[in-house]
RNA sequence: GGCGCCGUAGCCAAGUGGUAAGGCAGAGGUCUGCAAAACCUCCAUUCGGCGGUUCGAAUCCGCCCGGCGCCU
């Protein structure tokens, strides 16, 4: 494997200096390039951190790796649920920990990798234990949540709930009903789960990586990657889903893409205008996704220059763990190197 | 050359005398168990240009510029 540099395994484990290397980046970015790059390099197991290659049979709309890639690398967190099943941070953080356990074991570095940061923030700031809900009253409770307006969801919550944030910030009626859940059927509001709620996990620390990349460059990616799919047979997987009976209404399939293509096969949309639209929605995604790093990642994480050639972008990535991964760095020291730089030299 | 129509944001577009709708595209943001989701905010001191009429002009008048169409 050519002159590139190998590097060692660091001393990891609970207590440790660095529990795992994480990449992250928006969709387009070049995660998935780098991840493989770099298990190449550094005897690792991918955990996939994607809240949708979670799903079975969704492979083409999702940008999941291939058969062949699984089998250069072992994968973790893919092909998990059926569209029709739901999944959650929570559980990404049990499992994923349970996960690493394994790979820990033998003698790997977890790569974490993918673009959803809320599962990655429920391992480094693990989310409050919740108590079991009962099922039967949850499901009541939320065909009667259904039936209210947005408006009156807001009115009851703001009763249940005093000390949450005003309307404006309280995210919808999907937000609204969570907080109401909880304080109807916990006795608690969910404000006070946040502040008080004893946490199910100790926090991990990790290297986190961020690609990065002019909005620019990345948006011409997107719509490259998104005609990909689209002739790489995302049609067909999405008829292929429908014949199973999941529909737009399934959990998995409210995603960039797969909304589009179901509007497609049903008539609403031309092939083209899905094609555009759904060039949209994966731009959109991508931007949210941005603003959330920039703002929802711990300070430490390093921001790496996406537009690298591969094997340069490898180099300064492990370079970043390298420097980190054994703690020889206070946590918010800035690292010197042109190839990457911290949040804070980001802005 | 003549006649007619048109010119409003990056794009589409409403508005015909009373202080610039809306959509698309774009940007910023929120985020503690649906996160590729859900939600919030911003985006023309100015209507092709210059004059004129008027208390007041994107709206009326004149000239000019640009585009389109028709006629000769």
């Amino acid at each position: 494997m050519d002159g590139t540099r190998r590097v060692a395994v660091p001393s990891v484990g609970p207590g440790g200096p660095a529990a795992f290397l994480a990449i992250v980046g928006s969709t387009g970015s070049g995660k998935t390039a780098l991840s493989l790059a770099i298990a190449k390099r550094i005897p690792g197991e991918i955990i996939s951190m994607d809240s949708r290659q979670i799903y079975k049979g969704m492979d083409v709309g999702t940008g999941k790796v291939t058969e062949e890639e699984k089998g250069a690398v072992p994968h973790h967190g893919l092909d998990l649920r059926t569209p029709d099943e739901t999944y959650s941070a929570g559980q990404f953080s049990r499992d994923a920990r349970e996960w690493m356990r394994g790979i820990r074991s033998r003698g790997r570095v977890p790569l974490l990798v993918g673009g959803t940061g809320f599962f990655l923030r429920a391992l480094t700031n693990p989310m409050f234990s919740q108590p079991p809900l009962d099922a039967d009253r949850l499901e009541n409770l939320r065909t009667f949540l259904n039936s209210l307006t947005e408006e009156d969801l807001g009115r009851y919550l703001a009763v249940l709930d005093p000390e949450r944030r005003p309307q404006a910030d309280v995210g919808g009626r999907q937000r609204s009903t969570r907080a109401i859940e909880m304080a109807l059927l916990t006795g608690r509001p969910l404000s006070w789960w946040h502040q008080e709620g004893p946490p199910s996990e100790a926090p991990l620390r990790g290297v986190i990586l961020v690609l990065d990349m002019p909005r620019d460059l990345l948006y011409e990616r997107i719509n490259r990657r998104v005609e990909e799919m689209f002739v790489g047979g995302l049609v067909d997987e999405v008829r292929g889903l429908v014949g199973k009976g999941y529909s737009a209404s399934s959990p998995g399939m409210t995603g960039a893409g797969y909304r589009e293509t179901l509007a497609f096969l049903s008539g609403d949309l031309t092939r083209d205008q899905a094609i555009e639209e759904t060039r949209r929605s994966h731009r959109r995604y991508a931007r949210r996704q941005v603003t959330w790093f920039r703002h929802q990642l711990p300070p430490d994480a390093v921001w790496l220059d996406g537009t690298l050639p591969g094997d340069r972008l490898a180099d300064s990535a492990l370079e970043a763990w390298e420097a980190l991964a054994a703690g020889e760095l206070a946590h918010n020291e800035p690292i010197r190197a042109d190839s990457f730089r911290m949040r804070d030299a980001h802005q």
